[in-house]
DNA sequence: ATGAAAGCGCTAACAG
DNA sequence: CTGTTAGCGCTTTCAT
């Protein structure tokens, strides 16, 4: 006993109770009031006198009361999560895309709880566990979804939002670039730098994305009555992106212009490029990507690319998602915000169509040039 | 009535209900059992006979049930979710460990939900949210937090685990890189290769990490008897650091040899010196980093940078955070996973130390040179 | 092995 | 404005 005693007086730190966490029946029999008085003061529209109000703020301040979410969302059947899939971290336009989306969210007091979903795999058995969480709301950022899926997750209230992939199924938003009219306005920028043979580096096929581009590009090339583009698979990694680099260099008649899908690749393009064939890229290579990531400026790459503006589509996924949250049910249809090329020293230059617009040099298509019958 | 059924036939798709997501108890009447039959089946260590259990099944899957979760995690206690405090996805660094660490979660089982913290911000705001989600660990990634809510954390049994910073705290773990010898063995590396004047771009000083960094690579100087290190802020921005690059190149007295916080700062301080400067990093001037991100090896940086294994260190933590969940709550001390001075071009190199060790080439103090006096 | 019943902590009618 | 009451969908004794 005696022993116990003393013990107790040389521990420098209580047994560590591991109290659970205070309910709100407990701040409520604390400050005197009933359980949903404590309830109402911590509900946005609740009408409670000051007086009662405040004795259940000075009870759950000393008490440490915090409501408990997963509770209250079980009764509200709102919980204020939004799932977010993102193929990974490592190419910096979907970190920036989910930092961005998740910054936005949390202004308007939504959580994001974040699962990978592997490039060209769909996110179909991720989903099964998005939908044992009874999310508000999900975000697909370059991820694939299949129809019957999709239909699933309209059929039990659950707003899906595309982010750089569309879809046919309807009932599921999309935001997207312009992929299709900036891979259109890179063939013509190429073309008017009258580059010669192309290349078309895609990501995977089995990405809208990459294949829109692909369209963009390869359409705009037949338009000028020029050969289509030779097609290489940079499968959107490094390592598949750089080997097909050296195919395309290696090659009897190597091209003159190389359009990536994306920026990443495209920089391993240079890297290759300058590197392994020491070639000067931007004189004797012209290589032109697609992100305008923020690595695409720096001094080390100055990549010509066509810009795809991560705040925009955020902006407008968080709208159509919170929306959606709403109740008020938009037209899911596919969203499209527009980017620009952005002409840095990559790509050889044509002689005009060049401005200044925000510190950048963009290339807009001259006015002459569309005169051009077919 | 058949009025109604002559509707139904013509309807495509049924009025698309919106149909609340089917519970147990329904997949109980269905399949003629009583909920709590159905709980068990989808309970891991239940017993249930195959009959019920087969019964169950059907029923659940032409239902197309699934258990909610965050009802069950209300009665037990656990979410399965950790929530993960980060600084932004821009330094790829981070979305590195992010990335990684919500794969390794996933496999065991476990959900990331994601929160931004600003740099040199404390995560104290966020983790009262964080506490009302009732998460069941955290992991504050480069992120701080007041030893007051460490506490608190600790009482209401939610571990905590730092990781790229450490704390005084104690109930609070951590897992770091070798902030301190990889400093120390950058500064070695410098002297060796004959640097003289020195300077060292800090983050934040609010940062454990860019504190112990400095501190190394500054006691390591001083050892040597060499001037001390002068000091710039890079605040871990580009901005600052480019800034700070500037007025350090264009000082009087140039310094030779500039170790950066980390990596991201280096690469802009290059960009800085070779365009601004016409500096040939590596042979004009020296530049380290810390980290070893992906983009430190690209031919267009070759960055000698200090490795932190992000792999080993997501291990650690996770190690970490399931054992504290699992109930064990293994000493909560720092963990110090180990790195290299992996040796490129962006600095002179030493006449020797050098070796090869799974494809780099890597630095370590020659053992004569330790057989210096002080 | 199974069902009935008692909550987990909270919100939302409903009376007063 | 406030307390009482009834659940949200699930797990978990406790009998059977």
């Amino acid at each position: 006993m005696t022993q116990l005693a003393t013990d107790d007086i040389f521990e420098k730190k209580p047994p560590r109770a591991l109290r659970r966490p205070v309910t709100g029946h407990e701040v409520a029999r604390f400050a005197g009031v009933s359980q949903s008085a404590v309830s109402r003061v911590f509900t946005p529209g609740a009408s409670v006198s000051d007086r009662t109000r405040a004795k259940v703020v000075a009870a759950a301040t000393t008490l440490g009361y915090r409501p408990n979410l997963i509770a209250s969302s079980l009764i509200t059947g709102k919980s204020r999560i939004v799932g977010v899939v993102v193929p990974g971290l490592t190419n910096p336009f979907y970190a920036a895309l989910v930092g961005t989306l998740s910054d936005a969210l949390s202004v308007r007091e939504y959580r994001v709880m974040l699962f990978t979903a592997r490039h060209g795999t769909s996110a179909d058995p991720i989903l099964e566990e998005i939908l044992r969480y009874r999310l508000d709301a999900l975000v697909l950022v370059s991820a694939q979804l299949s129809s019957r899926l999709a239909e699933e997750c309209a059929e039990v209230g659950l707003p899906v939002v595309m982010v750089n992939r569309k879809t046919d199924s309807e009932a599921v938003s999309s935001v997207t670039g312009d992929n299709q009219a900036g891979a259109a306005c890179i063939g013509s920028f190429l073309l008017a730098g009258s580059h010669r043979h192309f290349a078309f580096m895609a990501g995977l096929d089995s990405s809208s994305t990459s294949r829109d581009r692909e369209a963009g590009f390869r359409e705009r090339l037949h338009q000028a009555g020029t050969m289509p583009p030779l097609k290489v698979r940079g499968s959107y990694t490094a390592e598949e992106a750089s080997c097909a680099t050296r195919n395309l260099l290696k090659a009897d008649t190597r091209p003159d212009a190389i359009f990536c899908a994306n920026d990443q690749m495209a920089m391993v393009a240079i890297d290759v490029a300058r590197s392994e064939f020491g070639l000067d890229v931007g004189r004797e290579l012209s290589i032109v990507g697609f992100d305008d990531t923020q690595l695409a400026a720096s001094p080390a790459y100055r990549l010509t690319t066509f810009s795809q503006p991560v705040d925009e589509m955020v902006d407008s996924a968080v709208r159509v998602l919170v929306d959606a949250c709403s109740g008020r049910d938009l037209s899911a249809g596919p969203r499209i915000v527009s980017g620009q090329l952005v002409v840095r020293d990559s790509a050889r230059l044509p002689p005009n169509g060049l401005s200044q617009v925000g510190g950048h040099t963009v290339w807009t298509q001259p006015a002459k040039q569309s005169i051009n019958r077919i």
